[in-house]
DNA sequence: CGTGATGTTGAGGTAGGTCAAGTCCCGTGG
DNA sequence: CCACGGGACTTGACCTACCTCAACATCACG
């Protein structure tokens, strides 16, 4: 299921660090700066509001530990919620667009963020053109992920739609986590993952015990076994975007080199 | 409805320039660098497919004239459209995180592209850094865009959805046009459009009928005339985004501030 | 003139929504 | 220590927005 591709740089403990360095050889200098972006830390409750729709928008965040999602709220209540964040993602890039905030972020669980000025991410942009564009080229997948929601909201079913939500957490959270194996914690309401697929919570709930039934899944509390990944994968036609890019057109292509051989 | 937001470059006919141009006072130079872009030119007919799912990604499309389109298809058939392109649009910029096409590409009228390979992209980005901030901002107005679509497919009706595609197509098209006024030609089939919002053919002409006998549209062949634009908005809670964009943080400030009392 | 792509309309079916009741769990406060 | 309240999950009964299938009309094109 998953062939040989290997990580480019040691895991250190810190979870942007250690994402970066799952698909680049990060140098000293890379590293200080994406320590650099983690020195002020602020920690909010489980349903916390971090960022209201519409807020000036002049910080982004390092998530550094809990998850939280970003979402959007119409006049009625309605709610879509668009992404879920997880240790080493990088909030806010899509933001530099408008002066104001499109999308709200709110904690799912209680988490621990790193936010930064904007203009923080200059002297990256002038230092480290591999780096410049291995922020870049995160910010595609994060693109193409998104491009599978849509695919997925607007043409499958719910237990399709459950199924490749399911799987494209496990594989986000085997870049900075190899071990987790076929199971994990799923600190989200159902609430939450149908405002995600464009399900009620009711619905999901039917679905979840649906699939344990008949034995894709398993469930403990809101721990989750996958337990048979290749159903999964067949049924919701599902591809990991994050485990393997194309990082072969990055400036520095010398450092690139030594490292293909691995 | 719209406020005195101006374009910053004269238009010029070219419909690439005329978009960078529309946000942007774009020197001499870069207008070279968007005209290099565009050296080569290739047509295709109505339903030709331009890149198939899973080709390689080496080059990029700038749209010279006509619509085309990126969808995926599943196994049994089902597709999703992603995302429809006009004149001025480059297609392709989320394809570099991978070494394959994750969408294909298809003609929705008879069209002219210009081709060009990634590695052009290298010389805008060492040569100008505005231009370089602005290409990186029209990808996270993509990206808000698709928010929006995410929005609308999952949390919305079938108006609602048909509302927000319309008033999404008519903003797209005033950047480098401002002369549509309130009616517009839209060359798409109603299946196309269906499989853009998560409908069937059937059910997008039902919507078109019952939202034309409200007298929120009208409708002659293919021409679409907004009757109600306010209407639409409320009920489809509309934004625009592609109107008004925050530019202040782009490299090269003086030239910014010297357009920025227009 | 035939063929295929497109749009319209009708009849009937179903996936998922809505509403509601009941359970469990955990954090808080007395 | 217990009582309480709110968040979260489950399950049942019923409903409806949208889908499916099908027939038919129109039009462009070779």
């Amino acid at each position: 299921m998953r062939d040989i591709y290997t990580r480019k740089s040691p895991r250190s403990g810190d979870c942007l660090i250690d994402k970066m360095g799952y698909y680049l050889e990060l140098s000293r200098q890379d590293i200080d700066h994406l320590a650099d972006l983690q020195r002020q830390e602020q920690t909010w409750r489980v349903r916390d509001v971090v960022r209201e729709m519409g807020a000036p928008t002049e910080m982004f965040y390092v998530v550094k530990t809990g998850w939280c999602f970003s979402y959007t709220i119409m006049a009625d209540g309605r709610r879509q919620v668009l992404q879920i964040h997880h240790p080493g993602d990088v909030i806010g890039i899509p933001d530099i667009a408008y002066e104001h905030a499109v999308t709200g972020l709110q904690a799912a669980t209680d988490i621990c963020l790193c936010p930064f000025p904007k203009s923080r991410l200059d002297t990256i942009f002038t230092d480290s053109p591999r780096l410049t564009a291995l922020i870049m080229t995160l910010g595609m997948i994060d693109h193409v992920v998104l491009l599978d929601r849509i695919r997925t909201i607007g043409r499958m079913n719910a237990d399709e739609r459950v199924a490749h939500f399911l799987l494209e957490i496990l594989s986000r959270l085997r870049i900075t986590n190899p071990d987790v194996g076929d199971s994990f914690e799923l600190p989200l309401s159902q609430e939450l993952i149908g405002d995600t697929l464009g399900l009620t919570n009711v619905y999901v709930s039917r679905t979840l015990s649906l699939m344990e039934r008949a034995g894709l899944i398993e469930r403990i509390d809101r721990s989750i076994r996958i337990a048979d990944e290749q159903g999964l994968r067949d049924m919701a036609d599902f591809q990991d975007r994050y485990y393997r890019i194309d990082t072969s057109w990055f400036p520095g292509g010398a450092l690139e080199k030594l490292s293909a051989g691995a």
